[in-house]
DNA sequence: GCAAGGTC
């Protein structure tokens, strides 16, 4: 039997398709797919599926030093194990395997990984077979031309994480122990993350740094036959134009002078065509700034990608190629598009054009081809919104590429009104090309009339405008990624997870993104002592250290020593520093958390969490002075730079995934609820019999609402109610539970308030809208499917634990029993 | 419980 092992399962798939001219049937083993015909098997991994660490007895971070871990030996292990054990047992009954994973470092490193798993069960000859896309040409090429792995190559990528790990992971419990920060919340460096905080770090610095300049800009309005544009005065400023005037009084008399002009006479006219360049295909990092000019995060553009991915709409979304590949046919692809709503027309346009050539972008790369739809066209009713303002994003992306150019004019006028010189910049768009089809580009035109040298213009109106220079601009999330790719950090693949993962540290907040205080003690403290882990130097040199390893010149062993050698050093320099560096972090943690003074005592609130992990504001001067303050129990707190004016108090900010939201000043939220009185609704159905208790709207001071028990804490029957909007309680009453309807004002809105009806009806509406939800997070579950399966009385994956797969098999039409075993075992993992 | 790199 002959084993073919891919880097993903997606790509198994396609592979086995392709060499089994689509024979090939799927089983489920252990969970893993493979495909078989004839005689082979072929099998996705999911990446690496073994990683490196430290040997157990490094694990606890009191018992260890940091600096140990330098010459710590670095292990590898499973950790994907089911994946591990399916590739175990196929490789016991192969004669033969072939490496198919990603033509990349990477993918030489997961398939040097797939070798040795299966060398640990076979002699079997094993080869390496490389493709750039998975192509029926591209795919038969490589296996009628098999090659060896090369182990350089993989080497290459082993010394890049044994050095990641020993350098990210010695750091990251120094500094997490100099701060006794040792819980969810420890201090992380690395050689990407921390280039990158120190990017946005140095930005803030120069923002607080900057000292604004005063300077003024005069403007005037020029009209010819009464249609009027804007002109700006300039001046020479020694062979250059200027527009800024530094001074005031310049400003001011320059003003006075062009004001009483009524006319300005045309002193040069100049035109010129510009070709205006249609995109390149979509890299990663294109497609995250096209996204994110859409709205979308970073991270959310990838996990929509993704999705379209996985669906097979769109190619394979993490690339660095901006080339598209020879067996791409780019007419061919523009035919499936036609007679589709609403691309038809633009393909047919396209396929109109005398010739169809692709744009090339720099990049020619063997990972995977550039971001372009399949050709498989999606129904616009299984897409959401969302998915499909990405999926159109990607079909014009790839239109552009094969569109003409556009061709601008530029029409330069320059008058003159009494010595003082006067310009007006237009642009006007010949040949549309690529924008027709592109709508995401700015194509808007500045008008400015066509006038000949020496006529006169009237000036309609002078404006004397005062301005200040600005700070640079905070780096957006897409600005950032851009940033790391020149800086040669992070890969395609981690770049938008390396800026999620800075927020879930706490080094940063908001869009665009903040430095905390923790993130620039964090830059402080690495500048000052490990200079290296904060600068783009250490991938540059790790780049050429790897290169070598490639080429034979270096050896995996040479280049970990030495790169052991100076983390040692680094570590002489630390050793004295310690207590010095842990007060510095440890007093920037506690800026990041304090909202305020006490108004018993004046000293610092900040935000503490109590021995069971919830979130409360508490008082400095603790033990001596008790004053708290409650706080909502879902999600992180967060310090806002906003103020509550009334208290002198920082709004504070929940953060829970998507369901984030800003709690306010915590003391009027606090001070609100003590306001509000309970409003009885009915009885309670627990104890309303039998104790006579009674259900009440009531408002906890730490910002939520609940319909509760009047004998709480004796009875904790409760429901929720939304955290934001006017409860309103209506004269009509569910029959069912005998309580007044509820609807939600919610101040925006109060044309369409939200009819939340009987709160009772509403919770279980709720209850069983959630466990439909999490039915449907299983593997091949639709909201059909899931609507079925709850019919039948599996309401949550829970319930699938406890059930009969061959009886529920029978009455839920299309699940079989083996797809119920599947879940049932990957719930089990 | 540390990194960065794959992938879901």
């Amino acid at each position: 039997m002959q084993l073919i092992i891919t880097e993903k399962d997606n790509a198994a798939r396609r592979i086995a398709d392709i060499l089994s001219d689509g024979g090939a049937d799927a089983e489920r083993r252990n969970g893993v797919n493979v495909y078989k015909w004839g005689g082979k098997r072929c099998i996705g991994l999911s990446g690496h599926v073994v990683g490196v660490d430290f040997p157990p007895e490094y694990s606890d971070w009191r018992d260890v030093q940091p600096v140990e871990l330098i010459d710590a030996e670095v292990v590898k292990s499973p950790t994907r194990e089911n994946i591990v054990a399916t590739l175990r047992s196929l490789a016991r009954e192969a004669d033969e395997a072939v490496i198919a994973t990603d033509y990349d470092r990477e993918g030489e490193l997961i398939g040097k990984e797939a070798y040795e798993l299966i060398r640990e069960e076979t002699d079997a000859p094993i080869q390496r077979v490389r493709f750039s896309s998975i192509t029926e040409n591209e795919v038969k090429q490589a296996f009628a031309n098999p090659d060896d792995l090369d182990f350089d190559l993989a080497a290459a990528g082993e010394a890049r994480q044994i050095i990641d790990l020993i350098w990210g992971a010695a750091l990251t419990r120094f500094l997490s122990l100099s701060a006794r920060q040792l819980g969810d919340d420890f201090i992380s460096v690395g050689r990407v993350q921390s280039p990158t905080l120190k990017l946005i770090v140095d930005r803030e610095r120069e923002i607080e740094a900057f000292d604004p300049d005063d300077y003024w800009e005069i403007v005037a309005e020029l009209a010819k036959n009464g249609s009027g544009f804007e002109a700006q005065y300039f001046y020479d400023d020694d062979g250059s134009e200027a527009e800024r005037i530094w001074d005031e009084d310049e400003a001011e008399s320059v003003f006075e002078r062009l004001r009483t002009q009524q006319a300005a006479t045309v002193e040069s006219v100049r035109r010129r065509t510009r070709t205006d360049a249609p995109p390149a295909p979509f890299n990663t990092t294109a497609f995250i700034q096209a996204a994110g000019s859409l709205g979308y995060s970073a991270q959310r553009a990838m996990s929509i990608a993704e999705e379209l991915y996985t669906a097979g709409y769109v190619t394979y979304p993490r690339t660095d190629n901006t080339v598209y590949p020879d067996d791409l046919d780019p007419g061919e692809l523009l035919e499936s598009f036609t007679g589709t709503s609403p691309f038809g027309d633009d393909a047919t346009a396209l396929l109109g054009q005398d010739d169809i050539e692709p744009t090339r972008g720099d990049t020619e790369s063997t990972d995977h081809p550039p971001i372009h739809p399949t050709g498989e066209f999606p129904d616009r009713n299984n897409l959401s919104d969302d998915e499909w303002e990405i999926y159109e994003l990607v079909v014009r992306r790839f239109f552009a590429t094969v569109a003409e150019p556009a061709t601008w004019e530029h029409l330069r006028v320059v008058a003159d009104a009494d010595g003082l010189q006067l310009k007006a910049n237009g642009k006007r768009l010949l040949e549309a090309g690529y924008h027709e089809v592109y709508p995401y580009s700015s194509a808007s035109e500045t008008h400015v009339p066509d006038v000949q040298e020496g006529e006169q213009l009237a000036i309609e109106d002078v404006g004397l405008q005062a301005k200040q220079t600005q700070p640079p601009r905070r780096y957006g999330q897409s600005r950032l990624i851009s940033r790391m790719e020149e800086m040669g950090i992070g890969t395609k693949a981690t770049r938008h997870g390396t800026i999620e993962k800075l927020y879930d540290r706490g080094y940063i907040d908001g869009d665009p993104p903040q430095p905390t205080a923790l993130a620039k003690a964090v830059v402080d403290a690495a500048e000052a002592f490990a200079e290296l882990i904060v600068s783009e130097e250490m991938t540059a040199q790790l780049e050429e250290d790897m290169t070598a390893i490639t080429n034979g010149e270096a050896t995996l062993e040479g280049v970990t020593d030495e790169s052991r050698e100076m983390l040692e050093r680094v570590f002489e320099e630390l050793h004295d520093s310690r207590e010095q560096v842990g007060e510095h972090l440890q007093e920037s943690l506690k800026e990041d958390r304090t909202i305020g003074s006490c108004p018993e005592c004046g000293s610092d609130l900040v935000i503490r969490q109590s021995r069971y992990g919830s979130y409360f504001v508490g008082c400095d001067g603790y033990p001596e002075c008790e004053y708290t303050l409650p706080l909502p129990s879902k999600g992180e707190p967060l310090v806002l730079d906003e103020v509550c004016e009334e208290h002198d108090t920082h709004h504070v900010k929940m953060l829970a995934g998507s369901d984030t939201f800003v709690h306010g000043c915590p003391r009027c939220q606090a001070e609100a609820a003590d306001e509000n009185e309970d409003r009885i609704i009915g009885a309670c159905p627990e104890c309303g019999q039998e104790h006579g208790g009674e259900l009440a709207i009531k408002h906890l001071r730490s910002g939520s609402r609940l319909v509760g028990c009047t004998r709480y804490p004796d009875c904790e029957y409760s429901l929720p109610l939304p955290r934001r909007g006017e409860i309103e309680v209506q004269d009509e009453r569910c029959a069912e539970h005998d309580l007044p309807h509820l609807r939600i004002l919610d101040g925006d809105d109060d044309d369409d308030p939200w009819e939340l009806g009987c709160p009772i009806c509403n919770y279980e509406e709720y209850q069983a809208r959630n466990a439909v939800e999490d039915l449907e997070d299983l593997d091949g579950v639709g909201s059909k499917t899931a609507e079925k399966l709850s019919a039948a009385g599996v309401e949550s994956p829970a319930d699938l634990a406890g059930i009969e797969p061959d009886a529920v098999a029978e009455q839920v039409r299309g699940v079989s029993a083996e797809q119920i075993r599947d879940w049932q075992a990957d719930l089990e993992a």
